[in-house]
DNA sequence: CGCTGCATTGAAATATCTCAATCAATGTGG
DNA sequence: CCACATTGATTGAGATATTTCAATGCAGCG
C-alpha cells in the first residue's frame, strides 16, 4: 500500500478501488534515498516521477554563490516531481532530508493511467495545483513576514500537512530540519534563524530538540504570529475539489 | 481569435485546428475589467475561468493589516484562474492592473473540452505547471535576492514573457506597474522600491517613465544583477513539454 | 487654483547580515 | 578510555539593508 498515503495527503478526491489499484500497479520499484542525497539536479531530464513513501524531501534552487533557496518540502504521500511528467526538465533540484523511501512511477505508466482513468488524471492535476497553492503561500511568507514569523509559518504548515496524513499529534513536529534548513526555506541566514528560534523558545511557543524535531507548546500563538490560515492547503471540507466540474 | 495568444504564451504544445476551435467555442463572452478592479476575492467560489485577452492581471494575498503580496502577474494569453477549475475556491485574490479584456470560459465547458480532447487537457495542465514554476522562481527571488535584484528579476521575467507573445522589443516594458506594485511583488516597501529604482536608473539599467512603463537600457546588466536564468519559463526549445510522455 | 495620487528625499529606528569566536554533542582512531 | 576532529548551535559586535515617519515635489485634473 505504497500509495495509501497519497490518498490521504493529496487526493481530496476519492479514488475508486480500481483507480487505487492502477496507481499501485504503476509503481515499478521502491528504493531508499539516503539523507542529504540528491534525486534530481535542476535542468535534468526526467522519465519517471516519485512518490514519497516515508521520509522527507526538499526541493530547492541554488544561486550563483551556491546559496540555496528551498522552494518546497515533501512529506509521505506527496508526489515529489509529478510536474516532471509534463515538463521535460525540472526547474529545481530535489534531495532527501533524511533517508527516504520513494516509489518510482515511469512517465509511460502515468500516460496510461491518465488515458484510462480521467478521474485519476484530474486527481493528479489537482495534486500539482496544491503545490502551486503552497508556493503562493510561501511567496506571501517571504514577502510579508519577518524572520520569526516566517519560521512560525513554516512550522504551522508542516504541522497541518502532517495532520492530514495522520502522522502527528500537533504537539510534536517530527521533521529533523536543521536551523540551516529553516534558514534556506525562510530566506534568512542560519545565524538569524538561530536567534529567531531562541526568541520563539523564550516566548514559550516551541522547543527545538537537538535532533532537529520540535515540541510545539503553543500552536495558536504560532499561528497568530504567522498569520497562518490553513485554507490554502485545501484540507478541510470547505475547499475541496469541485465535484461539480467533474461532469 | 481570442485564444490565439494562449497558443503563443502558454502552450508550448501545438494544438490541432480542431482543438483550437473547441477552445475558442468554449468562450461564452468577453468583457472588460476596469483598472484596479477585482475579479475574485480570496476564498470565493468559482464556476468559470478567464483568459487574458489584453491588459494585465495581478494575483495577490492580503495580510491582516491589509498589506498586499502579489503572487503572480498575468499577461495576454495567460489563464488567470484556471486552477479554480479543479479547486473549489481560490486561495488568493485577482484584480486588473489596467483595463483588461477577459474571455470567460465556464467550468462545465472546460470539463467537456478535457473529456473530448485529452491532448488539450494536458496542455491546460501544463499551463498551470508553468504557473507553479514561476511561483518557485518568485520564492527564489524573495528568499535570495536583495531589493534591487528582486526588481531587476521581475523586470527580466516580464520582458521574457512578453517576448514569447511577441509584444515587446526588449527595450521597452509596456506594463504600467506603480512603484507600489513593484514593492508588493518584491516584498519591500514602496519607499525602498523608489530608492532601488533610483539606483537602477543611476547604474544605467533602466528608465522608469511617469506612466509606469520602463525603458530598458541594459538588459544583460539586469540579468546579471538578478541572476536571471530564463529556463524556468520553459520558453526555448530546451525545456518544452515532453512529447514522449504523450503516448 | 487647489485637489489628488504618486514619486522623491532625509533622518532615525529596526531588522538582518557578516565575521569571528566559542560551545556542546558526537564520532573516530589509538 | 582519551585526544582530537567534525558538525551544528550559540553568542557578541559592528556593518549593512530595509523600514518608518515626516515632509516635499510634481503632474494631471476638475
Amino acid at each position: 500500500m505504497k500509495t495509501e498515503l497519497f490518498l490521504k495527503g493529496r487526493l481530496r478526491h476519492d479514488l475508486s478501488n480500481e483507480e487505487e489499484d492502477a496507481l499501485e500497479n504503476a509503481v515499478v520499484r521502491t528504493f531508499v534515498l539516503q539523507g542529504r542525497q540528491r534525486l534530481v539536479r535542476r535542468g535534468e531530464r526526467l522519465d519517471r516521477s516519485h512518490l514519497v513513501v516515508s521520509g522527507t524531501m526538499l526541493r530547492f534552487i541554488d544561486n550563483r554563490k551556491g546559496e540555496r533557496q528551498i522552494v518546497g518540502i515533501n512529506i509521505p504521500g506527496d508526489f515529489v516531481d509529478l510536474h516532471g511528467y509534463a515538463m521535460k526538465r525540472l526547474d529545481h533540484s530535489i534531495g532527501a532530508l533524511v533517508p527516504t523511501v520513494l516509489a518510482e512511477i515511469p512517465h509511460t505508466a502515468i500516460s496510461k493511467l491518465v488515458e484510462q482513468y480521467p478521474h485519476l488524471a484530474r486527481a493528479l492535476w489537482f495534486s500539482t495545483l496544491l503545490d502551486a497553492a503552497m508556493h503562493r503561500e510561501w511567496i506571501f511568507r517571504l514577502g510579508r513576514l519577518h524572520a520569526e514569523a516566517r519560521i512560525a509559518h513554516l512550522i504551522c504548515e508542516l504541522i497541518e500537512r502532517l495532520q492530514f496524513i495522520g502522522t502527528v499529534d500537533r504537539k510534536h513536529l517530527p521533521i529533523a530540519l536543521l536551523q540551516k534548513d529553516y534558514a534556506e526555506a525562510c530566506g534568512i541566514t542560519p545565524i538569524h534563524a538561530n536567534r529567531s528560534f531562541k526568541s520563539l523558545k523564550e516566548r514559550g511557543f516551541i522547543l527545538r530538540r537537538r535532533d532537529g524535531c520540535l515540541e510545539i507548546s503553543n500552536e495558536s500563538g504560532l499561528r497568530k504570529l504567522a498569520e497562518f490560515e490553513r485554507a490554502y492547503l485545501y484540507g478541510s471540507g470547505e475547499l475541496v475539489l469541485d465535484k461539480l466540474s467533474e461532469q
